[in-house]
DNA sequence: AATTAAATTTCGCCT
DNA sequence: AGGCGAAGTTTAATT
């Protein structure tokens, strides 16, 4: 059944009694317990104890997967192998509660709302969320440290860069504005302001800001989420979608 | 059977067509599909595709699981909330191909190798981890400040202490060796020399290190790992091992 | 409690 | 293929 699986492509679920070794970037030895296994199709795989959230051993997808009987035929032993880095997995089964082979037929669309993404298309499509009159000229624009969220001009024609966060800004977050202000100061010829649009700031990060002469702005992702599901402004997201791919 | 699973704290597997809802730090949703759901004994929550590592959706460990029929029965609705933050998971199901109710026992230890000790072990095994010349004279002395990891002469037959981190060093760590390195100074009537060995240092540290004018080694815990399971030395690794308890 | 750094991070996008 | 940035990151360590 678990050969036929593999070779077939198909998704196994199996519960039972295993002891997992783990090599590669790390290495790791788990004792025998009972757990939950999933293999699937796409050669991913993911070992869960009956606590928590994380899986206690898991392979991204691309593995290739061997089954075998070991120890005069009562252990099932799966093996996890994948290149790039080279690492492998192998678990050990000397009891299987449940083993189920699937061919899940999964075509729902995901979509999630009020990302980062999200928020700086919001802005692309009303800017006055981050202040009135100002004009977006291009988005994640390359500049020497990195790219710049949104990047633009305010009411008095001065150059704005704007970094947004979806959750409170860090220091990091004013420290990688300010290296984008200074990068675009040393391009053009003209003042150039840096606008920190985010739903709040991190404690003391206020005086970091104001000492840097950056500027903040409260923009709630929500609200963003908000203004992108207006139909009217729906079609314009999605051109800004297409036109990002 | 769903409602009993959640009272007893069992975990719950369920297979079956369902759409997903999510709303909180951001919000998501996801068409139907038929997708492996695992809802476990202490509150976690994980929504699983056919294919990928990640789960699509899911909630760390410390939800409230709810279950309800909807939709005059034709929908197993499950909710799964938590606070701080305030989050919220609906699935609904509209088939349910597999629903299991298990009580798994789980007590296997598990093991990242490449531990500090393990570390310490290869360096004792293969004291050019530290440096060209390195001799270890005894691991675990004791001193005033506490126990140093590995101690002995270079090539120069200075007296060397090794403080070891696994993962990246901390001041504390530097602290820590220099308070060995002047314990033992005053103990011993030759020069002594601090080598902190560990995969890289905090940001800033790296002065501190050499303002007290200790040393840094980068050493690879992986690396580490690999000399421990080279067969000739394992005795080695073993016999150290039994004599420490 | 808040913040910073690390993770077997993974994943996606761009060079 | 490599590098950088973001994530509903999570989690541990440090302030």
């Amino acid at each position: 059944m678990v050969r036929e699986a593999f070779s077939k492509k198909k998704t196994l679920l199996i519960v039972g009694n295993c002891k997992v070794d783990y090599y590669g970037r790390a290495s790791s030895r788990l004792e025998a317990g009972e757990r939950i296994v999933i293999l699937k199709k796409d050669g991913s795989l993911l070992v869960h104890r009956p606590v928590g959230y994380e899986p206690v051993n898991w392979q991204p997808s691309g593995c290739l997967f061997h089954v075998s009987a070991v120890a005069s035929g009562k252990i099932l032993q799966i093996r996890a192998v994948r290149r790039n880095p080279v690492e492998s997995i192998r678990i050990g089964f000397d009891k299987v509660f449940l083993l189920c082979v699937l061919s899940l037929v999964d075509e729902g669309v995901f979509s999630l709302h009020a990302s980062e993404e999200d928020m700086q298309k919001a802005i692309l499509m009303k800017p006055s969320l981050v202040e009135e009159g100002f004009k977006p000229i291009s988005y994640e624009k390359k500049v020497e440290p990195g790219f710049m969220d949104v990047y633009g001009v305010d009411k008095q024609g001065h150059f704005v860069v704007v970094e947004i966060k979806r959750k409170t800004a860090s220091r990091e977050a004013v420290l990688q504005l300010s290296r984008y202000v200074e990068a675009v100061r040393g391009q053009v010829n003209r003042e150039v302001r840096g606008v920190l649009a985010a739903p709040n700031l991190s404690k003391g990060v206020q005086r970091l800001l104001a000492s840097l002469g950056l500027d903040f702005k409260a923009v709630d992702p929500k609200k963003c989420a908000e203004v992108l599901s207006k139909p009217e402004i729906k079609e314009l997201a999605e051109f800004f979608e297409t036109k990002q791919k």
